[in-house]
DNA sequence: CCCTAAACGAGACGGTACGTCTAGTCTTATG
DNA sequence: CATAAGACTAGACGTACCGTCTCGTTTAGGG
């Protein structure tokens, strides 16, 4: 995301300032880690960063683009390329850093709260899933596809359902909590779902049932 | 959940009239269809209701309470109990009614901004994990245990997970709305699980490890 | 009384606007005739002014001063200076000024009404006896000063209790409202204080018991 | 003033218990000296005296009726009738015991607290008249026909207006509080009244001009 | 000795206004 | 033109009391 989320940059006049810009995201990132996405509110940002109000809705629409792209500034670097050379092991790898970003760390709260937000807020719902979502089903992808290729799992297995399989239920127990949310959660779920897509449970019901 | 939910009961003194609580909760029924827990407010509770502002903070704490209960007199009987005699059947039957009731529906709609609202206000999200997480858990297990008593699928296996593993997928679809949820991707999310669990991916590490 | 009642002025950022004043002293003045200052409400002068609350009270602390400011923007002119030659002349112009100002006019409720208000408001009482009490009183100072220097009275006299003899019995009426305040009562008045002191009666007790 | 202020007493039923009469002035009389008139409320003084709302209001119809009862309880008491045998012994020491009364105490604070309340409750207003304003002044008035006679003042003088000159001094400096209201204060006034009335200066302007 | 009716404590009720907060926009002077 | 500051309108928040209204309970006569 640039910093022209609004509105074209202009040529003329005076440039916007890039020490602005980051002052303000490692404003939000401190309110968000501090206190969360729902108590943050843009005047904290604008009175920690020394900055205008206006210098932010200059740049960013809402409080939850904000801050997903404070989020992202964290979160991206700690979910790394993978490819271990088996489906379990690439999943395992996955999913078990994912788990580790977000199980009980302000990542994880953080995460949560832009989904959350991301329920009342279009804008954030639309970049939420072009940004985060659409980003780490490519990654997955690549793994199924290379297990497919392998002949670890039917070549028409579906693979969205597959994916939203490993995620899902880790998604779950991080929203709902119920349970806590642990790598060997994480080592199950592949499991059971390796398991499942080998067994032939993901190939679509169409060609499944006939 | 009595009316007196912020404290108990007294003999003493009037009443609380019973025709003030369903009205308000009819009129916050109301607004949540119409506009969702975000744009819903006390005052305009109170206003369509009729009734004063502290006749709903005298029964419910916030907003997020309130709207739980509401949400819950629609949900509940939306979600009947299931026993069709086999585990893939059963769970099919429950997942296609939660898909049913949730799926671009107002109560999904509500049910998705309570798990966001719960995500800031943990008296919510101690009610949300008593009232729904709790409950609905508690029919699938036996979904779950009745198909161990029948041999379906190994003994050790984790309840837990299955469980997870059967709504996660869902919750998620409907939460990130990057697919469609449909009954046919619960089916096959039934599918993957059953065919999982049947191989023995759902038994617990230690114990598969070993 | 400037606008920043409660802080000093900022250079820096938008300036209040004199505008937003204006519009807020307009409504209250046409509310306190209307209506009085018991049943004046911040909430109706924001609304009757098209001004935000925060407007009224980033300007003023508390109703009753936002009322004082709006009574003196009707009472001052209507307080002539007076210069008449004699003692009796002048007092009789002055006190009938006042009558004629406050006995049965909404100016003269609003008097009454702030002086109610400003024996449970603090802050009232202290810009109410330095705005209105001692501005009336330097007035009618100088027209005993100017009599004693025609030695229409004793050097002698007090005249602070002078003053207090003049306005007292008018006030006394108008907030007790047990007999009419005329011009015929100010003028008894004041022909009773002009007697009493060209007899010496306002001489101070030390001196004038010795 | 009897209990029965709103309205009959009936023959039938429970009486009236006097006991709850007298927690309720000793609780009003309470909190009227430790907070004022203005921090009084209903409810306060239901709790405090262990009584329902209802058994005020039965009572009495307003917060000003019933702190009026509550202060005349302790005031009354405090104005000895005099007769000293001169006008100038009368007016002092009725002047002083009622300066004596209300300088600097609880009960003076209160009585300027209803005189402020009695300008927005007309029911107030009126009973304040009739039990305390024309209560002084039948005291007064007798005094000043005491004084016409003995032949000190004029048979014409306008005793309304001598007394209003007595009390409206008074009166003037415990309500703007611009001066304090001493003893010597209450002397120098009567001096200034009993010269001046001496001196023919209250006779009727009609007949005093003519 | 019951019966009836009012008083009683408690506290719920519909309202109103409070003073605070935050949102997102607008308006200055300055760079 | 961007910027920092901060004023602007708008409107919800949760609280405090108001004066009224139920409740179940108590306390007296009158029959």
């Amino acid at each position: 995301m640039t910093s022209e989320t609004i509105s074209e940059p202009n040529k003329r006049g005076r440039p916007r300032s890039e020490e602005v810009e980051q002052a303000i995201l490692k404003a939000t990132v401190r309110l968000l880690d501090e206190r969360g996405l729902q108590a943050l509110t843009i005047e904290d940002v604008a009175s920690l960063a020394k900055v205008g109000k206006t210098s932010i809705y200059r740049r960013w629409p809402s409080k939850g683009i904000l801050a997903l792209e404070a989020f992202l500034s964290e979160f991206l670097q700690l979910q790394p390329p993978i490819d271990t050379g088996s489906l379990e092991g690439d999943l395992n790898a996955a999913l078990s850093a994912w788990v580790g970003a977000v199980a009980g760390t302000p990542t994880g709260r953080n995460l949560v709260a832009l989904i959350a937000q991301a329920q009342s807020d279009p804008d954030l719902a639309i970049a939420w899933s072009e940004r985060v979502v659409m980003a780490a089903r490519n990654q997955h992808r690549s793994m199924i596809e290379r297990a497919i290729a392998r002949n670890e799992i039917p070549r028409d297995s579906d693979v969205d359902v597959l994916m939203d399989m490993l995620y899902g239920p880790a998604y779950h127990r991080l929203l709902q909590g119920h349970l806590p949310l642990t790598e060997g959660f994480a080592q199950q779920v592949v499991a059971v779902v390796v398991a499942g897509a080998k067994a032939g449970g993901a190939v679509p019901l169409t060609i499944h049932k006939a």
